[in-house]
DNA sequence: ATGAAAATGAAATTCATTTTCATTTGGCCG
DNA sequence: CGGCCAAATGAAAATGAATTTCATTTTCAT
């Protein structure tokens, strides 16, 4: 599904991208991992990724830089940057797995189109308030959240009313 | 605390059930379907569920009742029960794709334990009001959400720490 | 009742995801 | 440096949920 984006944000700094590959091969030392040229390709695409990418998409933007590299590996290393919560899956209508970097990012929240799949992000700090209180409450210990708003965008609306 | 669910609903009443019915062929009608007792069947096991259920999970149920009805067919009909509004699809951190019924519900969120996969349903009046505010703030006609927390709930936290 | 349209369900297919396995590579240790 | 071995890689195969196909049965408007 084409992926629509409102989003101001620029992309992160050579320093940022420094520091979250230091995350990275902080975790793998941390599980006994080694650190190879296709993980750091792998993570060096996905930070300059803007986009919600399913595996698949990932991996296409990954051959551009070295076509050597195979889908698995792709794969593997997203589950990886998962693991470390530089990635987080965001659950999207079409029902495939997709990502997103968590690296340097506000908390943010989802809004998308079920008509077209455009989707906006938007911030709200009464989201992450309540994170925290609803997990005191249950005595849960919150970890993170997903918030998505479904509903059918200014544009949808308008072919809409022209079709019908 | 496995499976504690604040949810003081009972099963829904004769009259409520019939009122969905209504609701479902309405739906069928309108797009020139047909009504069949599968349809009856598969839809009567949806409502007296709790759960968040895979359509493998409601096939099963709704074998107990009539062994005849084939798995495709509640396939077919959990999507069309999705379709009209009396089912709706929950994101799970498994992946798989799994249902609730919305009818007679107050709108409600989930606390999922990532560790046993508990759930525990919340309400929160302040979820909706955000919702209806951050359609309107990006011309969205807001339809729905999702909101679910992720954390590890307090008998998982116990036992992660006498194994460790 | 009749027939056209839809429903059914078993089986086949699709397709994203995950695993397998033969080979290559990273990096520790002497 | 050189060897070792655990881990990584990636092509291919396997898996499994989701979806479609198709021959047969059922619904329902007339």
């Amino acid at each position: 599904m084409l992926q629509r984006r409102i989003d101001d944000h620029a992309p992160p700094s050579r320093e940022s991208v420094r520091e979250a590959q230091e995350i990275f091969y902080r975790h793998l030392k941390r599980v006994g991992l080694k650190h190879t040229d296709q993980r750091d390709t792998i993570l060096g695409t996905f930070l300059e990724t803007r986009e919600h990418l399913s595996t698949d998409e990932l991996f296409r933007l990954v051959r551009k830089k070295d076509a050597k590299i195979g889908f698995t590996t792709v794969y593997r290393t997203l589950k990886l940057l998962a693991e470390c919560g530089l990635a987080s899956a965001v659950p999207f209508p079409d029902g495939m797995a997709r990502y997103e970097h968590q690296f340097n990012r506000r908390s943010h929240h989802h809004m998308v189109c079920t008509e077209c799949g455009a989707s906006v992000e938007f911030f709200s700090p009464e989201v992450s308030k309540l994170e925290e209180e609803i997990g005191h409450k249950y005595h849960f210990d919150a970890t993170r959240h997903n918030f998505q708003i479904y509903g059918i965008c200014e544009d949808c609306r308008k072919n809409i009313r022209k079709t019908v």
